[in-house]
DNA sequence: GAGTTGTTTTGACCTAATCAAAACAACTCC
DNA sequence: GGAGTTGTTTTGATTAGGTCAAAACAACTC
C-alpha cells in the first residue's frame, strides 16, 4: 500500500468525487480538493501555497489547470470579487450567495434570498440562456465595522 | 470662447455633473462621461481608445485614474464579469443588475427581479453592514445560441 | 506489466492594473 | 484679468493574476 503525505482515509471519498467526475486521480487533485475543503473562498495563489506543503514541487501553474478542470467539472465554483483574485469552493448546486467585505475581503456564504431556482431569473432575460446567478452583496465585516471603517481611518 | 473636439453644448450638463461631485472638469473627463453615455459597460482599454480618437495625447493611467475618481464620487458604477476586465457604467443609484454572456461577453442591462430595496437585503447579513448587492446572471445571449453553443464548438 | 491517454511541469508570455514623480491645467483669490 | 495653489495628467517602471505550448511524467486500461 502506497505511502502519501495524505493518509489514505481521508483522501479515499475525494478520490471518488474525482474519479466520479470523469478526471484521473492524482495526488496534486486530491489536495486541492481537500485545501478547498477546509479553507473555502481560497484564491489559487492560497491553494498553491497550502499545497506546496505537503507537495513541495507542485507548480502553480498546475493548481491553476486543477482549478479549471474542477470548474468545468462542477466540482468546484469560481467566484469572481472586485479588486481581487478569483476565489474557490466546494460548495456547488444550491445557489448560495456571498458577503465580501470591502475592508479585508472577508467573504462569507449565505443562502439564497429567495429561496432556490427563483434567484435564477431575471424580470427579463432578454434572449438569454441563464446558466447561472451570482449573487454578491458588498459591504463591511463585523470586525473591519469595529476597528474603524477603513476608507475614513 | 474656446473650441474643443467636443461640443460645448453638449458638454455642457456632463461638465456639471463632474463639478458637482467636488471634481475638476478636464477635457478628458468630460470624454470620458460622455464615452460611458453612448457606450455603456466599457472596458477601461475601451474607453482609452475611444477617447485617443478626440484626445490623441491621452495616456491609459489617466483613464484608469478618471474611472476610480468617477467610481469613488459615485458618478459611474464599475462591473466586474468573470473571464474579462472591469466594466464601467453611468447608470448608479437604481441597483439594477446583469446579464453576461459567457459565449462573447456581451454584457446586458436588467432591472431588480424583485424591486429595489429588497435585493439589498440578504437572508442573514452575518453582522455585514451592506453598502451595494452584485446581481450576475451568466447565462448565452440569444446571438450565440444561434449561432451555436462555442463550448461544444 | 506494457501501452495509451490525460496530467503535470517548465518556462516564456500576456493582460489588467498600480505606483511614484514630474509636468501641467483648472479653479480661486485678489 | 492675472498669479498662486491644488488637483490632474503624463511618463515610465513595476506588479499581480493568469494563459499558452511542449516535453516529461504518471494514472488507468487491457
Amino acid at each position: 500500500m502506497p505511502q502519501g503525505t495524505v493518509s489514505q482515509t481521508q483522501a479515499d471519498p475525494l478520490r471518488a468525487v474525482i474519479s466520479e467526475s470523469g478526471l484521473k486521480v492524482t495526488a496534486p487533485r486530491v489536495a486541492v480538493l481537500e485545501i478547498l475543503q477546509s479553507a473555502p473562498h481560497s484564491s489559487a495563489d492560497q491553494v498553491f501555497n497550502e499545497a506546496r506543503k505537503s507537495l513541495s514541487k507542485i507548480s502553480a501553474q498546475t493548481i491553476y489547470g486543477i482549478l479549471a478542470s474542477f470548474t468545468g467539472a462542477g466540482l468546484v465554483r469560481r467566484f469572481d470579487p472586485p479588486n481581487s483574485p478569483a476565489l474557490y469552493e466546494c460548495r456547488v448546486g444550491d445557489n448560495h450567495h456571498h458577503l465580501s467585505c470591502v475592508g479585508c475581503g472577508l467573504v462569507q456564504d449565505v443562502d439564497c434570498v429567495i429561496g432556490e431556482a427563483p434567484c435564477l431569473t431575471p424580470s427579463d432575460d432578454s434572449g438569454f440562456t441563464i446558466y447561472s446567478a451570482e449573487v454578491t452583496f458588498n459591504g463591511l465585516c463585523r470586525t473591519c465595522q469595529t476597528s474603524g471603517s477603513p476608507e475614513t481611518g
